[in-house]
DNA sequence: AATAATTTTAGTAATTATTACTGTTTTCTT
DNA sequence: AAGAAAACAGTAATAATTACTAAAATTATT
């Protein structure tokens, strides 16, 4: 039947968004996977990041510039944009979701989620 | 000395930013801008529209596909972004401001600000 | 008002990120 | 082990945006 076959590329692309922490863009996800199969092709990345999104199993964080990363934790959390080192960080913060009642007070559509993005200066930043 | 001057083109584009509530694309602007100066350029809109969002005359919203959208209302709003019909509205929420403190509980960088999109089905998409 | 200096423009080319296509390889099912 | 389906590598195509350059528009200076 029609369905998800298994392939060692997009293992690799999923075991190395769960052990990192680092949101990846699409390029450096490339980059790593690379090292273990030279021959994987950049459209393979994004074909998997695109299905894994889509599934459910990573997260795709679009930034305040446009740039996609991609985030293996799928447990809710924020995220925050070092606007000084461009790096992006995992935030504790407990949960907003509040803010879609607030945001559902005096409209007549239908709030059914929200996306938010921190950001300033990170830890290392902060000090220079 | 070094300065900004004036552009027929940059006025087209700032004043019909001041007069839509359409949240367009930077096409969007470009197709408008023409209907007043036939021969303008793409890449004239875009020079403006980086300078104005620069100058925080206009607003860019980055939205969750990761294209780019121009507001010419630059007071404090929110924005919703409607999955069905890819349109973006203003919304009247108060300010959440607070959620910054939230986020800066356990965090030891700097928490400078927010950007919040909320999504969902708009009034008219919603009655489907 | 004419001239000079600087900015902005139009038009085009280049760049970047992403998706589409295709013949081959891998995975899975029987 | 063989056939069907999915995924792949490699390449080409697309879309959004930026860079470049000579000409035009704007501003400052005489």
């Amino acid at each position: 039947m029609a369905g998800i076959k298994f392939s060692r590329q997009r293992e690799a692309i999923i075991d190395y968004l769960r052990h990192t922490t680092n949101h990846p863009t699409a390029d450096m996800v490339y980059t790593h996977v690379q090292e273990l199969y030279p021959n994987v092709s950049l459209g393979t990345v994004y074909r998997n990041l695109n299905l894994l999104a889509e599934e459910g199993k990573i997260l795709r964080l679009t930034q305040v510039d446009g740039s996609d990363r991609f985030d293996g934790n799928i447990t809710p959390h924020y995220h925050f944009f070092c606007n000084h080192c461009k790096q992006v960080l995992d935030l504790k913060t407990t949960s907003l979701e509040h803010i879609n009642t607030l945001a559902n007070v005096g409209f007549d559509g239908v709030v059914e989620g929200h996306q938010v993005l921190f950001y300033g200066l990170c830890p290392s930043c902060k000090k220079i």
